[in-house]
DNA sequence: TCAAACCTTCCCGTTAACGTTAATATTTTG
DNA sequence: CAAAATATTAACGTTAACGGGAAGGTTTGA
């Protein structure tokens, strides 16, 4: 039911990581897919081949419809890195992760998706801050401490929400669970001593 | 589709008697029967002094409306156990319990009401087994421990489905909570080389 | 090359889970 | 006991989160 191919291989959102080299929500990716003298097609078909999947892929992969990824699109939480010229939808890597988190926060926290969008923003809110870090790293120290600061405070209060935010969700659920089991284990005591 | 005349005296069937005394699960709510020499307002619109709480009282407490009530009552969710000669809805600690559990069902796993209702079926076919399995209790162990068994393995099964289903929960949470941790760890990290 | 498969943007439909209002009855309280 | 508060049923309205189809353009595989 889950997606078979987790590259769960996510690094920390914060990361410093040099791969991982996504600007802003630009999505200014070149339209152009000139036919470079490569490999034409990797292993998949619905795949481009570098170009990113089409919306069908992407959608039967992570479990959805099509109509549920332009929906997300609509609201603002997921949107293609890039299309075609003829204007289809292709989605690249980080595309996928991010509809990864989304059926994750709607189905384990429950939230809807005004307040995914919302979390989301929060979460691109820390790369941009990650970036900002970077950027004023070799800042004189007189100013650049002062900066760094903030970012770092700004993201940890992030952080901190959600995971207090979780940690209520586990614990709720934790005692749930010991009710339950409190008596499963009753009923197996019982059963024992039929034996 | 659905027929607007739904009834809504229909006592389940199913149902075994609610008025024998829940134990565990504390449904314990502030019990507030002491109506001393003091503030004499203390509670006493709204709650009935032993014919249970009407529904407005119940909904506040809850945190829901009375629209809510009526609708859960209306699904088979949430029947009030008594009511009134004029026909007002009157709640006992146990509905309250009952109430409790939906909500939390509601919130902590994402059901939606129908799985709900079907649970609650199942609890309530527990609270069964468990009478049957007393009624049992003294009858002649030939045929007594067959009953008494299958009782107790249909129990275990609605019991363990349920906590397989929160431990799947669980994991999933924790990990994604670790996820954002690490993340937050490296930012305290980070700031921890500024002072 | 060319049909099949897939995609695009509208746009209306559906379902769950209530909200809201109306017209009326009941309970509580001063 | 009458007013005020709260309740009842019934019916229609709303919102989120999509589903589904039409009319037409794009990509792809043979």
């Amino acid at each position: 039911m889950s997606a078979p191919t987790t590259a769960n291989s996510s690094p920390s959102p914060l990361r410093a990581d040099p791969r991982h080299e996504r600007r802003a929500l630009d999505g200014s990716l070149p339209t152009d897919r000139g036919h470079s003298a490569g490999p034409r097609d990797g292993e998949s078909a619905g795949a481009g081949e570098d170009g990113g999947l089409r919306i069908g892929k992407v959608a039967a992969r992570a479990g959805v419809s099509t109509r549920t990824l332009r929906y997300y699109e609509e609201l603002g939480l997921l949107e293609p890195s890039g299309r075609t010229a003829g204007g289809e939808r292709r989605y690249q890597t980080q595309d996928l992760a991010q509809l990864e988190r989304i059926i994750e926060l709607k189905d384990l926290l429950g939230m809807n998706l005004e307040a995914i969008r919302e979390l989301l923003t929060s979460r691109a809110r820390l790369d941009e801050l990650r970036v900002a870090y970077k950027s004023h790293e070799d800042a004189p120290a007189t100013t650049g401490d002062t900066v760094r600061r903030a970012i770092l405070e700004e993201a940890l209060a992030l952080q901190g929400s959600l995971i207090e935010r979780m940690d209520s969700k586990l614990a709720r659920l934790a005692a749930y669970r010991a009710e339950i089991r409190a008596s499963a284990e009753h009923c197996a005591a019982l059963l024992q001593q039929l034996e």
